[in-house]
DNA sequence: TCTGGGGTCCTAGGACCC
DNA sequence: TCTGGGGTCCTAGGACCC
């Protein structure tokens, strides 16, 4: 190498995580629920979130609501809304960014944001900046969050979990040995059971065992991920803080497990139809084609069997896709077989404006469903999410999340898997017939 | 954490080309 | 046609995250 770049400025990385995010939001928006034991999940049957009350009573993630109903009668058991936490979310971004513009939206509840040289700015020291910052968040949004504040990525997140709820930590290079002495190797960040696994062969129990291996081993042992991971736990930031708002998705997917689970061929193909049209609607609001489609069905014994399909052109729109899929349903599903969830994944996305125009003018054909569906989209917006739905979705459409029996729906359901036609309930021709 | 839903990135290996 | 070297693109599958 001909010259080595300069040592990066150490940096002031922050990880903010909110406490119970779920639960708590549901608290900040109803103040009658502050104090109680509150769970969200209602629609799964399992504990999604819980504020800290619940846990003291000893609720757990995953317990089943039939055994909260029977040990824990005095629980609120809520329903999960993710428009509001996602409002939540976003107010949570903005606060941190009146500090600084380089804040990572990682996911609903947490972010990272880089303060370095914010000390000169505001002529604080970073504690002092990051205390604000935690003050401003709480008692806007009305909730406790866990922080914390070291060189790299890596090791803030370690200190956000460090001491929850409320936390805040700040880990100084000079001090991470007694932080990574007593953390598990598999609780780090990007280490999963696998690696795990694999790096306890060699004799590595903690994260300190691991940041004492010579570059020379965790380059011959490790792959990339597994190497930059050593670096930013000593210390040598190297996954930069990314405060650029998402563009785009690599891939949009739907997934619904239903209840109970079904052996109806035209039931579960109902579902899946239902998954299509919501994939497609998330792909036309960013203005995303897919080319590539994957579709599954997973049994009760957590089997996928699935098919990855090439589309003729890309497409957001739902009929171009039941199409292709259609074609393959029938020899993915298997009659007997109990199924609990259909998925579909859309890839390979592309700008929905650069089309190619193909000999047989299906790309036309579609774009003027594309047409349609932007007023069907315009609609939806006015009425609710789900006023308009392909026939096909039917079935799935009016059976959602309650056990039912098959009944008069599934034979309607049938009768379209056969090609027959549907006229929506409020009025609106089945899309099949406008186009 | 016996199982919900939505993502990302990395790597190995084959196809194909000069 | 028994055998070089090197590059690119694509796909399948794995691992991990919240």
């Amino acid at each position: 190498m001909a010259w080595n770049a300069p040592r990066s400025f150490p940096r002031a990385i922050l990880h903010i995580d909110g406490d119970s995010f779920f639960a708590s939001c549901e608290v900040a928006k109803n103040p009658q629920l502050r104090g109680k034991p509150v769970i969200t999940g209602q629609e799964r049957g399992i504990v999604s979130s819980m504020t800290y009350e619940a846990r003291a009573l000893g609720v757990r993630r995953a317990m089943s609501l039939h055994e909260i109903k029977r040990k824990f009668p005095e629980v609120i058991i809520l329903p999960s809304d993710y428009e509001t936490y996602s409002i939540f979310s976003h107010r949570m971004y903005e606060i941190v960014r009146r500090y600084t513009p380089v804040v990572e939206e990682y996911s609903i509840d947490e972010c990272f944001a880089d303060l370095t040289g914010l000390r000169r700015t505001l002529r604080m020291p970073y504690p002092r900046i990051v205390a604000s910052i935690k003050r401003d968040l709480e008692q806007e949004l009305g909730m406790t969050f866990s922080i914390g504040l070291s060189a790299t990525k890596v090791l803030a997140k370690l200190g956000s979990k460090w001491q929850k709820p409320a936390g805040l930590t700040l880990i100084p290079l000079s001090d991470t040995r007694k932080y990574l002495e007593t953390t598990p190797i598999g609780k780090i960040w990007g280490i999963g059971p696998n690696t795990s696994a694999y790096l306890q062969k060699f004799g590595i129990q903690t994260a300190y065992d691991f940041t004492i291996r010579s570059e020379a081993w965790v380059s011959e042992k490790l792959s990339k991920p597994g190497y930059e991971l050593w670096k930013e736990l000593n210390g040598e930031s190297v996954l930069a803080v990314d405060g650029e708002s998402r563009e785009t998705y690599q891939s949009i997917s739907k997934t619904k497990t239903f209840t109970p689970p079904s052996r109806s061929r035209t039931a579960i193909f109902s579902q899946l139809s239902k998954n299509i049209e919501n994939a497609c609607l998330k792909a036309r609001r960013w203005n995303l084609s897919s080319s590539h489609i994957f579709f599954f069905l997973k049994t009760q014994e957590f089997k996928y069997h699935g098919c990855e399909i090439k589309l003729p052109h890309p497409t957001n729109v739902p009929q171009d896709m039941l199409r292709a899929v259609k074609d393959h349903y029938l020899s993915v599903f298997r009659s007997g077989v109990e199924y609990r969830a259909t998925g579909i994944t859309l890839m390979h996305l592309q700008d929905a404006d650069t089309r190619q125009l193909d000999l047989f003018g299906a790309v036309r054909k579609s774009e003027g469903l594309q047409h349609v569906f932007t007023s069907v989209d315009a609609l939806c917006e006015r009425f609710g999410k789900h006023a308009i739905f392909l026939g096909s979705s039917f079935y799935a459409m009016t059976h959602a999340g309650h056990s039912g029996t098959r009944g008069e729906h599934a034979e309607r359901t049938d009768a379209l898997f056969r090609g027959e036609n549907m006229r929506q309930r409020i009025g609106i021709p089945y899309l099949g017939e406008v186009a």
